[in-house]
DNA sequence: ATGGTCGCGATGCGA
């Protein structure tokens, strides 16, 4: 069972690029952000004619989130209970497309775009922290509600946890987003509450995930680790190799962000069965 | 150097 996550930055521009992607890796499960498109525009007939079922929620032309699979996705549920809205001059939140959930091959997979943050002194800023504090929440409650089932949350969380994490010098701390001590505690605060670890860190210490389209940012390396696949002790566990898929910036028209891959042990994949009877 | 580059039913906004 291979599990990637990857915020595509509109899957219109790159539907080809990520059904190449599901074959070349071997995905079974994919994890999308940043589809930027309603429900009714996602592709999902490129999918299915690729031998993978869809489920999306987007609103409007701003962030949206998906499930692709080579499974079935059963009990699907857009955003979580308690799940924060957004509105610039804070009269009237609404829910923004950021989170999706499923039950796919006996796990539990989110896929969840935590908002950007924007500034430090932005009340984005206080919306990011309050809609991670909630994610972790309804991961928690979701594991006391089903609690067969094996939690798995991967995204963009806009956050790098790590000094190891920040190789772009724009992030200063204390100056921007993604590298702020309130950022880091709140995600780490999310782990301990969902009861979740980093699936790839322990594999691969090191390793981006996005660099920024300006400056050359890629060629000089200057990006950050800020996309994730956290999952439960039994994924954790079962986890037996993990993929940043750094050749995914390069090419024509790539996402600013990489695809971010965990294989776990299991007996889903018949070729993998030794041939014996 | 207050720049640069993407994507969006947009012509500013979000990242």
């Amino acid at each position: 069972m291979r599990i990637a996550t990857w915020n595509i930055n509109s899957i219109r521009t790159r539907k080809d690029r990520a059904i190449d992607f599901l074959h070349h890796q071997d995905i079974d499960v994919l994890l999308l952000q940043e589809t930027k498109c309603k429900d009714e525009q996602f592709p999902v007939g490129d999918f299915e004619a690729a031998g993978y079922n869809v489920y999306h929620w987007g609103i409007n032309q701003w962030n949206g989130v998906g499930i692709v699979s080579r499974w079935d996705i059963e009990d699907g549920e857009t955003g979580f209970p308690g799940m924060p809205g957004f509105d610039k001059h804070g009269t009237d939140p609404q829910p923004e497309a950021r989170a999706i959930s499923a039950t796919v091959a006996g796990f539990r997979v989110w896929s969840v775009y935590v908002p950007n943050g924007r500034g430090l002194e932005d009340p984005h800023f206080d919306y990011k922290l309050q809609w991670i504090d909630a994610l972790g929440q309804a991961v928690n409650q979701s594991r006391e509600h089903s609690p067969e089932l094996v939690q798995m949350v991967g995204g963009d969380f806009n956050v790098a946890p790590l000094a190891s994490d920040v190789g772009d010098p724009a992030f200063v701390e204390g100056k921007t987003t993604h590298v702020s001590p309130e950022e880091r505690q709140t995600l780490n605060n999310f782990l301990e509450t969902a009861k979740l670890t980093d699936l790839v860190r322990p594999r691969l210490p090191d390793g981006y995930t996005f660099w920024d389209y300006t400056q050359g940012k890629f060629q000089k390396n200057f990006g950050l680790r800020i996309d994730f696949l956290f999952g439960d002790k039994t994924a954790e566990a079962d986890v037996v190799d993990a993929v940043i898929d750094r050749e995914q910036r390069t090419g024509e028209q790539p996402s600013d962000h990489v695809p971010v891959i965990v294989e776990f042990a299991g007996d889903d994949d018949v070729d993998d069965r030794p041939m014996v009877f």
